[in-house]
DNA sequence: CGCGAGCTTGACGTTGTTCAACTAGAGTGG
DNA sequence: CCACTCTAGTTGAACAACGTCAAGCTCGCG
């Protein structure tokens, strides 16, 4: 995760924020108007964050919203007795709009960076503001919301209703498909966080590995993971 | 649960959409205008459902947007194996704004009917079309989908990180306290409903209840349930 | 070389599910 | 009114899933 040195704000205004708010038809800045870009470029501040810092942390007020332009994060709940819940894992250009920006509320989750990270802070009075002003980009965030929620729906049954290899498998194919892209990939995360995104202790998780490892499902090796059969994942992952 | 006879949609109009639509300062209505209402109440229609029928249904097309105006329904998601999970139960004046009204998306939960209920089915269109003219209404329905999501988040915890004593403990008080608002109340749902809203299963759940019994912390009379001490439960909850 | 952090493995205990039997109450038909 | 049935609730015992504990291991690093 190599970073360009000496990218400021001032610097990369051009080069980043478009790419951030434009190129991508995905992303939830993709309706804005220059104007619009104007408003929440003028005050955003872009920050970078070593391996392991937190971000944004649980229970304190919304005044921001981040946009990550490098680098990995996770995103957790800090639950009870200290453990840990492993919602997802974000990147390149993901978007982190947490509980209220339009109640006055309060974060559910903290974001700690698993690599070195570039992110941008906007205020969040201004996306409030956007949000009043231009119906397309206040449907591009509902819509996220959405997706965020159907999402969290999802989780929710594959924790409570499958057992620990349904769950393994969900993790796996999570991100090899949604965060990596790539077949054998680097983990940016230990077991224990593995096992923090599957609602497992870290011995369970390293255990099911192991099987997989030897009915020729994956090719773990150190903190790399390469997935041999992903059928019998996807089966495993379907089956429970 | 006692319905009037005889209220269709064009007799209560004034009455019933009043009702949801202003009177309350929580409904995410509250914000509309005279104009918006008409658009809204344009093509409504209300409808009556027994108890146990379907009122919306996992998988298909969200078309419509319900507001209950009387009576009780669970919201669940069907997961794996036949197993439901039960999100929440919804009364008087609460609303249904599943998955995606924003994206073509289908719903991720079923609801159903648990008493006689009567509700409105609100075009999902109009809905959008007011969500862009009105940026007030627009806020408040992204608060209300933000609430629902820290929901979630929080269901999200408690199921995976507690152990059943303190499951049993959250729904027990979930539905004194968020949704009959009385103590000694009537249970309108059955062992396995209570127990799919805990993620356990049914005989876990009477084990627990008679445990919570002898120990002089309910005391449960077929479908009825009175809490006698509720620190107990809170502490129970608190603990896992 | 030694140290420490994370990883791995096995043994064991606990939590929670499954299965089967039994009970209570509500409805049905004689 | 009494069998009969059917469903939901209850209970117990066996079993599986999972977590905890403790020990050994690997590998990078000083």
């Amino acid at each position: 995760m190599a970073f360009k040195e000496n990218q400021n704000c001032e610097d990369c205004k051009e080069v980043c924020c478009a790419r951030c708010f434009h190129n991508d038809s995905q992303s939830v800045f993709s309706r804005l108007t220059k104007d619009d870009l104007e408003v929440l470029m003028g005050n955003r501040q872009s920050i970078r964050f070593s391996s392991g810092e937190t971000i944004l942390k649980q229970n304190t007020s919304s005044t921001h919203v981040v946009c990550m332009k490098r680098g990995l994060a996770k995103v957790y709940i800090e639950g009870m007795n200290g453990k840990k819940l492993i919602l997802k894992i974000i990147g390149e250009l993901d978007f982190i709009c947490g509980g209220g920006i339009f109640a006055n509320n309060v974060r559910h989750f903290t974001v700690s960076a698993l690599t070195d990270v570039e992110c941008c802070f906007i205020d969040s009075e201004r996306i409030l503001r956007l949000f009043s002003e231009n119906s397309n980009f206040a449907i591009e965030l509902m819509k996220h919301h959405n997706e965020q929620n159907s999402a969290l729906l999802n989780t929710l049954v594959n924790l409570t209703q499958k057992y620990m290899h349904g769950r393994v498998a969900d993790t796996l194919l999570y991100l090899k498909n949604d965060v990596f892209r790539t077949n054998p990939f680097q983990l940016p995360i230990s077991r224990q966080e593995l096992a923090d995104m599957s609602a497992m202790a870290k011995e369970s998780y390293v255990r099911i590995l192991k099987e997989f490892k030897t009915s020729g499902i994956i090719k773990p090796n150190g903190n790399s993971m390469e997935i041999l059969n992903e059928e019998a994942l996807i089966s495993i992952s379907k089956n429970g």
